[in-house]
RNA sequence: GGAAGAGUUCCCGAGUGGCCAAAGGGGGCAGACUGUAAAUCUGUUGCUUCGGCUUCGGUGGUUCGAAUCCACCCUCUUCCA
């Protein structure tokens, strides 16, 4: 059963953490193709804002999910399940590594654990029709209105988290099940992938925030500001409208605020994001952590990189050797650039 | 040099004699999360051996009791010279 999954090398961390390069060495070291697993650089446009990596960043590996969708568009996990899944079959039958590398953990979590989006197929209609409701009637009133169907769910969500409200509810309109009998019938069942997880992170949580805030200055410098003020004035925005670095930087373009104080609050989104990043990515056990800001020694590095391999026995024997091989160079490599994984400073 | 005002816990800011370790907001920290996720939401935020202990610019008073009243001092802001 095993021996036909297929090997998914997955890279994970909060932003800024220095993921996009550390997926293109391992896909130049591997001959392995890049499925980004980010809920906004899957968009056409805001390339300076989300932060994708450049032509000359990619060093010619090819990047899927990226750029591919409409700003228009309203995309959902359940959409970039199905897209992914196609890409990591399609580079798999081309004898390449797909490679995972993005931030957005339900996205990743959702993919690799095989989570079922098919039960609950819908249009959108009863989704908008409850959100009028709730418009109109208050959260307190769904919140009641869940609890005398699915009182577990609602004992489980505030009736403050209206968003967590009318998903249960429309799920429950959809298939008559409870939310949490919907979520144990369509989780994590017989994943088709084999996957070695590295996330990446610091210890020191400031050093961290210190090139949150030094990457924002950069992108700033390098014309992110043109880029979404051509967005604010041209385009109708599905989900992008919701990415860190476009909608703080519209109370500038309305003359409400100074430049200044809107990158701050950039800034401020971008670490937040950080850390409900690492909640997210924290909890998973199947994640190798490598902190960036640690000093390894040789003998550091042939024992994280033994804890990675054998816990991931599927990717067998010649795989784990050359990876143990790569990440120390590669790791060695990234220390003696000094950080070279920030946004191309310096 | 004269007049008025202000100094509060990481920040902003409320509090004008007890119900104040001190509202509220921000930030920090921790957490939740499975079709909007760069979203949405929750908890916590002086120390503690949990009995207490030390905080509201400083010092000294008044009072049973002060962040709140009085005196002086320090710092800052605005206004008049």
């Amino acid at each position: 059963m095993s021996e036909k999954k297929q090997p998914l090398l997955v890279v994970a961390g909060p932003t800024a953490s220095g993921k996009t390069a550390l997926g293109i060495a391992l896909a130049k070291e591997y001959g392995g193709e890049i499925i980004s697993a980010d809920s906004m650089q899957i968009y056409k446009g805001l390339d300076i804002a989300t932060a994708k990596p450049t032509a000359e960043e990619t060093e010619g590996i090819p990047h899927h999910l990226i750029s591919e969708i409409d700003m228009g568009v309203s995309f959902s996990v359940a959409d970039y399940v199905k897209l992914a899944k196609e890409k990591i079959s399609d580079i798999a039958h081309r004898g390449k590594l797909p490679i995972l590398v993005g931030g957005t953990g339900l996205y990743i979590n959702s993919l690799i654990d095989n989570v079922n989006f098919d039960t609950a197929e819908t249009d959108g209609s009863v989704r908008r029709r409850l959100e009028q409701e709730a418009g109109a009637l208050g959260n307190e009133a769904m919140h009641e209105r869940l609890r005398s169907v699915d009182p577990e769910t609602a004992d489980a969500v505030p009736s403050q988290n209206i968003v967590r409200i009318i998903r249960a509810l429309e799920v429950y309109e959809l298939t008559g099940m409870t939310f949490g009998d919907y979520k144990r019938m369509n989780m994590g069942k017989n994943s088709p992938y084999r996957v070695c997880m590295i996330g990446l992170n610091f210890r020191d949580r400031s050093r961290l925030y210190d090139r949150i805030d030094r990457r924002v200055t950069l992108m700033a410098e390098n014309g992110m500001v043109e880029e979404c003020r051509a967005v604010y004035e041209n385009e109708k925005l599905g989900t992008v409208c919701q990415a860190i670095g476009y909608k703080e930087l519209i109370p500038y373009f309305r003359g409400e605020d100074t430049l200044e104080s809107c990158l701050d609050k950039i800034r401020q989104s971008s670490r937040r994001y950080a850390k409900r990043q690492l909640t997210w990515f924290r909890r998973d056990e199947r994640i190798n952590w490598l902190y960036l800001d640690e000093i390894y020694n040789f003998n550091e590095f042939i024992e994280i990189c033994n804890k990675i391999t054998t816990k991931n026995p599927d990717f067998g024997r010649d795989f784990l050797i050359l990876h143990s091989a790569f990440l120390i160079l590669n790791l060695i490599n990234m220390f003696a650039k000094k950080e070279i994984l920030c946004y191309n400073d310096n």
